[in-house]
DNA sequence: CCATATCATATGTTTTTGATATGTATAATG
DNA sequence: CATTATACATATCAAAAACATATGATATGG
């Protein structure tokens, strides 16, 4: 059996004429005609009667018509399907967060963008540790990761800098700090006296190696009184009244109650990146689209924002 | 595109394996390699890549692997059908009917045997007169026919004489006759001075000159009353006190209200026949099928009944 | 670093497909 | 009723496709 055959016959059946038939085709008539009895012969079945003037359809060639012709639609959608999915216009990909990523405008953002652009790409969201990312990612659980690391490169996987956000200072809502900077910004050597609570280094080491060298920089050593597993779990602890923090500023839509911010004086050069991790050759197409849809994305807002 | 291109496809995607495919499809490796290439450059998309150990298939490959299965599957689903219907245990029949004829237990018990023998033929059941069923027949409207008639032979359509059975008379219930032969038979030339109602000639010659003819050799000619289009309306006829008539026995078995029926002696070998019309050549190998299916039962019948 | 496994390439052979020329049968036509 | 036209079948040849064999390239694993 041969998809030739199915449009061969489909198209003999079409026209009860051998002869219009290989017209149609582009062929000339005996070799259709030998197709059409190798056809026959193969099934066992007769599917033509051959009359002066024509051919006439058997009940066997009724019945093989309808499955014909659907089997050859199916053939036609398959492949369009493949050249989409070789495309990217359809798959799935897998993106991973970082568990403060999605709070800054940007990552919805961009996700919206480019579930507009590729319908049929489903998109599945994963949270997870910046460690834990870029091993599914190397894996191949993931396509991609919004990440605040900016330097867990190597080995297969690339981050691309998507852009930089200012942090800011996270007080607990009684804090003595709170009352006399109302309005104004903090500098960092406020700060200089107060117990910390940042989240683990090893869950991102650099955010906290960057406020780290900050204080330095601002001329004191950070107590560090608390660590938490996770940046929201960060500011549920300065919201209990254990410390402060210094949290990306797009932390502070969350209004948490207990919990007042404050930005940071511009000389303080403390920014947050937001990163794309990504593997430096994917094969899926789906992948490498997401992947420039928001690097382009980042670089309209880059010029944009600035 | 080619099955063969899709059979080769799935086998190497299944094997993850060109070699071991190879292998499997009873072709040497480059062949196969060459096949899968010339997929690839037709659909202009990626589908495997070459690992020194065997090959990975890409999002593509899997895009394409479940409909490929489908297709191969509705393909092999569709030949088996075509073989079906060319040997008649698939497709579609339309019986006609005269209206006594299902009166006869033979005829609804061979449609039953025809059905379970054949599950994948759907059965439509048509009623009509003689002439219409014959006509139907010639127009390819109709497969076969159950009539009465014993010989509108000619012309492309054959009848096969199935089987005869006794007639009987049928009285209305109040009529004299019925009283003075309760539990016995009636001779036909008891009847000599009744009117009669008889089913219309035009619609079935057969039965109508059958009983003209008996009569004639019982030494009167009937008193034709009234006729009627069907056998059923002949019967109502006769409940409501218009006649007698004479009637396929099995049409006793209706039980009407208002008629008594009468077996008849034998010595007037008045039989009604029950005939299969069809085609002399039939392109419909399911209707040939019942044609001899309902033949051989006819036959069977015979042999046991008498 | 060598042996092994696997895919790719090159070249020749076989099979399949299509084209041209011709034959045959049936319906339409004068 | 003979003739013509139409359409399918058959025969033969040419072209293309598929396959086989031999060999090369490459990466893995001991």
């Amino acid at each position: 059996m041969d998809l030739r055959h199915l449009r061969y016959f489909v198209t003999v059946a079409e026209e009860g004429h051998i002869t219009r038939a290989a017209e149609r085709l582009g062929i000339q008539q005996p070799p259709l005609s030998q197709q059409i009895r190798a056809l026959e012969t193969e099934l066992g079945v007769q599917l033509f009667r051959r009359k002066p003037r024509g051919v006439e359809l058997t009940d066997a060639a009724r019945a093989l018509l309808g499955d014909a012709r659907r089997i050859l639609g199916d053939v036609d959608g398959a492949l369009a399907k493949v050249r989409r999915t070789a495309r990217g216009e359809q798959g799935r990909i897998v993106v991973g967060f970082t568990s403060s990523a999605p709070f800054h405008p940007f990552v919805p953002k961009v996700l919206r963008v480019f579930r507009d652009g590729h319908p049929r790409v489903s998109m599945v969201l994963e949270e997870g540790g910046t460690a834990d990312l870029v091993a599914a990612l190397r894996e191949e659980r993931l396509d991609a990761a919004f990440i605040r690391s900016p330097v867990p490169d190597g080995e297969g996987v690339a981050v691309h800098a998507l852009l930089r956000e200012p942090m800011c200072a996270a007080l607990p809502a009684g804090h003595a700090l709170v009352r006399r900077t109302r309005g104004r910004t903090l500098r960092l050597a406020d700060l200089a006296l107060e117990a910390f609570v940042l989240y683990r280094r090893v869950s991102g080491p650099g955010l906290y190696d960057a406020i780290f060298r900050a204080c330095h920089d601002a001329g004191f050593v950070p107590r560090i009184e608390q660590e938490a597993p996770r940046i929201v779990a960060t500011l549920n602890l300065v919201a209990s009244g254990l410390g402060v923090s210094i949290v990306p500023r797009s932390l502070s839509a969350m209004r948490l109650p207990g919990i007042a911010f404050r930005p940071l004086a511009r000389a303080t050069h403390l920014t947050a990146p937001i990163g794309l991790a990504c593997r430096t050759v994917d094969h899926s197409a789906a992948a490498r689209n997401f992947v420039s849809v928001v690097r382009r994305k980042a670089r309209e807002e880059g010029r944009g924002g600035s």
